[in-house]
DNA sequence: ATTCTAACA
DNA sequence: TGTTAGTA
């Protein structure tokens, strides 16, 4: 009874992360390669704390919400320095976008889900499911 | 066994 | 991003 779920641990090893997320660790390497992640050095492995896995939990969130890595940068800059620059305004506009454009696919599910289920209904009906 | 970098697909 | 090679 060892591995205390990462809920409590402080230290993370790329594969700790790799397997607790069901990424690879090239791929968290190359989120570290395009500066999303900046993970200690113990020699010349990677030592990930907290704050990494944080990022690491807001990065994949955005790839799930169809972000870039280049808007996933931009974004995870807002926890760090709360810079009130041109450059955050424009994320914010970027941000609203991809807000539109969710409400518009939530409002498409929904209206989709609808049909199938009023399809569904009435198949079963004729079959006497 | 595990991780690292670099390079190519 | 996956995979492979050659290390430390």
């Amino acid at each position: 009874m060892n591995r205390p779920e990462s809920e409590n641990r402080d230290l993370f090893a790329i594969a700790d992360l790799s397997h607790e997320f069901g990424i690879s660790t090239r791929a968290i390497r190359f989120y570290e390669a395009k500066g999303l992640l900046n993970p200690e050095r113990v020699g010349g492995t990677r030592v990930f704390r907290r704050r990494d896995r944080a990022r690491l939990i807001l990065i994949l969130r955005g790839k799930r919400l169809g972000f870039s890595l280049r808007d996933i940068s931009d974004y995870l800059s807002l926890y760090d320095a709360q810079s009130q620059t041109a450059q955050t305004k424009l994320l914010v506009a970027k941000v609203d976008e991809r807000l539109s454009l969710l409400e518009r696919q939530k409002a498409d599910l929904e209206t989709t889900i609808g049909e199938l289920r009023e399809i569904k209904k009435l198949a079963g009906e004729r079959v006497g499911a």
